[in-house]
This record gives C-alpha cells, structure tokens and sequence, in this order.
DNA sequence: CTTCTACCTCTACATTCGTAGATGTAAACT
DNA sequence: AGTTTACATCTACGAATGTAGAGGTAGAAG
C-alpha cells in the first residue's frame, strides 16, 4: 500500500475543491477557499504547493504562466483510513454510535433516510451471498 | 456556546480512555495507550497536561501523589462539530456517501444491520411528529 | 515597446503537536 | 531511618501547520 499519506485540514479543503472542480488554478481555489474563511493568496498557493510535493495532486494543464491543478490521488484513498480512524476516536469503533450521531446532527428526511435503508438492505444481500468467513 | 474547543489526534485518544474508564490515572493511561503504541511515559503525561490546560479534564482525585483524571467534556461535545467537519471535508456533506463508506469499510453481519435499520425507522418516525418545520 | 497585472516562487515565522529527558519528592520497602 | 520506587513537574526540541509578505516575470494592455 502507498506508504499512507496524511493531509491536514487545510489540505483537506483543497483537495475537496480539486475533487469536486476536477481540476482548478491556484487563484481558482483560492476563490473558493475564501467563500469560507478569508485567507490571502500566498497562503493557499503554498498549501497547494505542499500537497504537490506530497503527491496528492499534480500540474495537470497550463495555460499561459498560469498552472492547473488536479488531485492525483482518490478520495476514498483518505477517507478510508480516516474513517477508520475517527470512528475509533469519537465513537470508539462502534458504527452505531457514529449512524446515531449523524442522524442527530443531520436533519434527514424520511425520503433521504429511505435511501440509507436501500443501501442497508442491499449490504444484507450481499452479506447472505458470502456466508464463507 | 464554549468557544469550540479543538484537540489533537493523540489528546482525542488519551480523552478516549478517560471517557471509557470514567477516570484514570496517568501511569493507567499509559498503560493502555501503549497497547496501541510505544511511547514514554512522558509523553503521555505531557499530552494530559494540555488537556488539562484545555480543559477537557480535571484532577478528580487524588490517592497518596497519584492523581486520577477525569473528562471534564462530554464525547458529544467533540463528535457533533467534528463529524460535521468530516462529513464536509471527506465526503462533501453527504451522508450517504458516509454511510456507503462505513458499510464498505466495517464487516457488518446481519444482526448489526438490522439495529441500524431499527435506528432508521425510529428517526422516520420521530420526523413524523414534527410534520412542523 | 513600455507599463501594468496577475501569477508564480521563495522565504519566514508563530503555533501546535508529538516526543521525551532531567529533576524533584512523596510513599513504599527493608 | 535510609534507600528505592513510582509519580509528578519542568524544560526542550524538531516537524508540521496555518499564515503571509517580498520579489520575480510572462502576458496582457496601451
């Protein structure tokens, strides 16, 4: 497994946008960053850069002197093992505690929770097929 | 509300134990800690003093120079805000890309999938009452 | 061609975090 | 009482993080 990276909040954020944009320039991003919290260019270029040298995104285009970013690893690839992590911090492991919090938290809908029910009763399925192990 | 208060991942892990034992002392969450990973003691140690200075704890007892620890926050206190940054970050706000996640990640049987279901139904019902809003 | 502008690159710095050694001392042991 | 032990307190330090200014330069604008 790639030697498994770690990014910070901040980074985080970037990569969300770049995700979500597929691919963006530094004052594109910046942009957006700043419809959350207001920081200056400067700062947002150099998190970028950090996440370059880290080899979570790459110079994918560039147009003019102007360079467009885009993420070189998937999402899942992190949210795994953060996850995997948080759930074991602030719910000690258990997945009930973290469904009971999040429909706390979230206000759902009876159409939107139908949905999760959809994905339960699939997994069920999918759990009588393998019965090995 | 309490300006937010924010902990690292090593201080969320001391204040796990102390939220499981009710309280502890500091060569007890050593102990424990270290089933996990190889620190000193110090280490430890120092990690529960800022959680001290944060405040996320305090001196509960006392047995001879031993000083036994308590949480001074409650998990909720940390997990709503901090699953609500999750959600934002790993999975764009959406649960259900969360929930996808978990199921994929976490070998659930049949049994642990009813009781979430169980936790579905309840929230559906609950929405029912408060047709307001 | 000169000037302006929008980006980029480089450097810097205060905080927080993980990590731990050195030192002090009450309590336990003999 | 003297010695050993188990904790506590204090101090330190490098790496990561959030933050940004200074300076350079390709392109756009006139």
């Amino acid at each position: 497994m790639k030697a498994d990276i770690k990014l910070s909040e901040f980074e985080l954020d970037v990569m969300n946008i770049l995700w979500q944009a597929g691919k963006a320039s530094a004052p594109e991003v910046h942009q957006k960053i700043k419809l959350d919290k207001d920081v200056s260019y400067s700062t947002v270029k150099t998190i970028i850069d950090r996440l370059e040298q880290k080899l979570a995104l790459t110079r994918a285009d560039q147009q003019g002197r102007t360079i467009y970013y885009a993420p070189a690893i998937e999402r899942e690839a992190l949210s795994t093992p953060l996850l995997k992590g948080f759930l074991k911090r602030m719910f000690a492991g258990d997945p009930h505690k973290m469904v009971a919090q999040l429909l706390a938290n979230e206000q759902l809908d009876n159409s939107e929770i139908e949905q999760l029910e959809n994905m339960l009763a699939a997994q069920k399925a999918k759990n009588k097929h393998s019965t090995k192990k």
